[in-house]
DNA sequence: TTGTAGGCGTTATCAA
DNA sequence: TTGATAACGCCTACAA
C-alpha cells in the first residue's frame, strides 16, 4: 500500500510537496504537481482519507440513521440526501435503528466515534437524551426528522394533521360519514387525529370517536384490520401511515371488498403503489425534505447559522386526488 | 474534544492504560479500568475511530454502491446487509451511482480512500476495469451483484432467464401465445430472452421474435409502452424488470385495459405492489442475497477463502402465483 | 499489570 | 515555492 512518502521519493520531492500536489489552492509548481501525480498513477496511490481526516479534523462524514428502510418513502429521502451531500464533498454513512431506541443510541454513538460532522436521525421517542446532548456538545450538526423529540435540536417535520385533515375533508365532501382513521401511536410531527377532527368540525358534521383507532403498525396484523372493518363497517378508510395502507388493502382482498365500489380509501405517503392503483393519497415532498435536511446541516457545519437556538422547518403535505373515493348519495 | 490523554490524566494513569480500558482482552486491573471509564464518562469521551482505524489499519468500513435506490428491491438488500454487517462490527457506507459508470468510479475510488475493507457494487457495464483492479490489488474484499462484469471478482447473481422461463411457461400453459416480453438491455446476470425462448421450445410452441422487445427502462416512456401494446396486441405481458412493470400498469390505465380481464401480466421483483394488486411475480430472495454478500465479504476479509480464484453464487428466482394471468380457451 | 516511546499517513507551521 | 519537523489520536512492542 503506497503512501505519500513513497510517492514523494519516486517523484524526487519532499512529502510536503507531494501532499500539496493532491490538494487545491496549495502553492506548488504545475511541473512538480504533475510529476507527483504521475508517480501516484504509477504506484496506484490514493490518499488515505482516514489519516487526512484525523490530521485536519474534518471527516466529511454525515451519519444517517433511518428507522425503517422498508418504507420506500425513506429510500427516496436518503437518495435525495446522498445526491446533495456528494455535491458538497460529504459522504453518507447509513444505519438502521428499526425504531429501536437502543439501536438508535448505538448508531448515534458510532457516528460520534467516526467523527461525523453531521447526523440526521428519526427519533421515535425521547429516549436518548444523554447521547443526543453529547452529539450537540461535540458540535455535531444535528437534525431530527419527522419528530420534534428533542427541543434543542433542529427539526424537519411534516404537518401530518394537515394530511389527515385534507383526506378527511375530501372524503366527507363526497358524502361519507363513517370514516375510519387508522391512526398511529408514534409521536410523529403532529397528530393525525387532530386534522381528522378539524375536518368534521369545519364542516359541522358530528364525529364518532370510535372511528379514530390508534394502532401500532408494527404489531397490527391483517386480521386485526379485517376485524376493525367488519366491526365498524366504515364506508371509507384513511390509513395514517404507509404500511397501514398495505394492510388495509390486504384486508380488503380477504373480505372481497373492492375499492372504491365497496369501500373508499385514502393512503398516506404517495410512493410506489397508490399511483399504480389509482388511489388518492396524502403526499410528502421527499426530495425537498432531503434537500432541506442537507442544507440545514451544511449551514450548521459552515457556521452560517451561528445562533444557539434550534431551527424548525415544517413542510405541508398535499392530497393527490385519484379515484379511490366514491361519491355517496345520502 | 477530550482525548485519550485527557482521560488518562484525569484517571491518573498512563495513556496506554487508558487505551487498554476501552478494549477487550487487554491486561488491565478491573479497578484501573473502572477509574478510566469513570473519567471518560465525566468528560464525555468517545474513542476516535478514525485514529484507531489509522493505527490498526482496520477501518471496519464496507462501501456499498447502489445503482438505483428508487427500486425498493435494493432497499431490502441494503437493509439485509446492514443488519448482518453490524452484527460483525462493520459499518455500511452508502453511495449511489444511478447506473452512471463515471459516478460508480468516483464512488469506488472514494471507498479506496476511506480504506474500506470491503466493497459491494452493481456494475451495469465493464467500464471501470482500472479502478476495480486497483481495489482488488489493494486487497479490498469485492463483490459484484447481479452482473458478472469483471471476471476476477466474486459474484452474486440471479438466474434471470429462469425467472423469465417460469413466467413464460406459466403464461403459455394458460393458453396464451402472444406474450410480450419487455426485455432489458442491461447486461444482467443472464438474459431473460433465453428463458423466454426456452419455455416456448420446451412446450413445442412456435415463437414470434417480434414479441421480445429489448428496451431501456430509463428512457422508456409510458407512451412507448402504450404504443407497443397497441402495435403487438399481446394477450399477456412479462415485465423484465421492476420499473417496467410500473410502466406497463400505467399504460394499461391509459388504454383502459384491465388485468387480467383484458390482458394478463407477470411482474419481475415481488416487492410492494404485486402482492397488493394480486399480480403474479418473479421473486428474488433479497434478504438471502444481502446475507450471502456479507458472508462472502467476511470470508474474504478473514481470509477464510484464501484462493485467488473468484467465487460465484447464483440464486434462482421463483414465481409467486397470484391471479393476474387469465386462462385462455383456444 | 503498567508505562515509555515510536509510528500509522497525513497536514500545518515555519524557515529557507 | 519548497522542505524539515511536529503534531492529529490512537495502538503496540518493549521494558519496567
Amino acid at each position: 500500500m503506497p503512501t505519500l512518502n513513497d510517492i514523494a521519493q519516486r517523484a524526487g520531492v519532499s512529502t510536503s510537496s507531494a501532499s500539496r500536489a493532491f490538494r487545491e489552492g496549495t502553492s506548488i509548481t504545475p511541473e512538480v504537481r504533475e510529476r507527483v501525480l504521475q508517480a501516484a498513477r504509477e504506484l496506484g496511490y490514493t490518499p488515505n482519507l482516514l489519516a487526512r481526516s484525523l490530521k485536519s479534523s474534518r471527516s466529511n462524514l454525515i451519519g444517517v440513521d433511518v428507522c425503517n428502510i422498508e418504507n420506500p418513502f425513506y429510500a427516496l429521502i436518503i437518495k435525495s440526501m446522498e445526491n446533495e451531500l456528494k455535491k458538497h464533498g460529504y459522504q453518507l454513512v447509513l444505519s438502521y435503528s428499526n425504531g429501536d431506541p437502543k439501536v438508535e443510541r448505538k448508531n448515534l454513538e458510532l457516528f460520534v466515534g467516526m467523527q461525523a460532522m453531521g447526523v440526521v436521525f428519526m427519533p421515535l421517542a425521547r429516549k436518548n437524551m444523554d447521547t443526543v446532548r453529547l452529539l450537540k456538545k461535540r458540535g455535531v450538526a444535528l437534525i431530527q426528522l419527522f419528530n420534534r423529540a428533542y427541543d434543542f435540536v433542529d427539526t424537519i417535520s411534516v404537518l401530518d394533521d394537515q394530511g389527515a385533515y385534507l383526506a378527511a375533508k375530501h372524503i366527507l365532501q363526497h358524502g361519507h360519514r363513517q370514516i375510519l382513521l387508522l391512526n398511529v401511536d408514534t409521536p410523529f410531527s403532529s397528530d393525525r387525529a387532530d386534522g381528522y377532527r378539524r375536518a368534521f368540525q369545519e364542516l359541522g358534521i358530528p364525529l364518532d370517536e370510535r372511528y379514530i383507532r390508534t394502532v401500532n403498525p408494527a404489531n397490527l396484523s391483517s386480521q386485526d384490520v379485517e376485524a376493525l372493518l367488519t366491526e365498524l363497517a366504515p364506508t371509507a378508510v384513511i390509513a395514517g401511515v404507509y404500511d397501514l395502507g398495505k394492510k388495509f388493502l390486504t384486508a380488503c382482498r380477504a373480505l372481497h371488498y373492492r375499492v372504491p365500489e365497496d369501500i373508499s380509501f385514502v393512503a398516506f405517503d404517495d410512493v410506489e403503489w397508490p399511483e399504480l392503483m389509482d388511489i388518492t393519497a396524502v403526499s410528502q415532498p421527499m426530495e425537498y425534505l432531503g434537500l432541506t435536511a442537507v442544507r440545514m446541516l451544511l449551514d450548521r457545519i459552515n457556521g452560517s447559522i451561528d445562533m444557539n437556538q434550534p431551527v424548525s422547518t415544517i413542510v405541508e403535505p398535499k392530497l393527490n386526488l385519484r379515484s379511490s373515493v366514491k361519491t355517496l348519495r345520502r
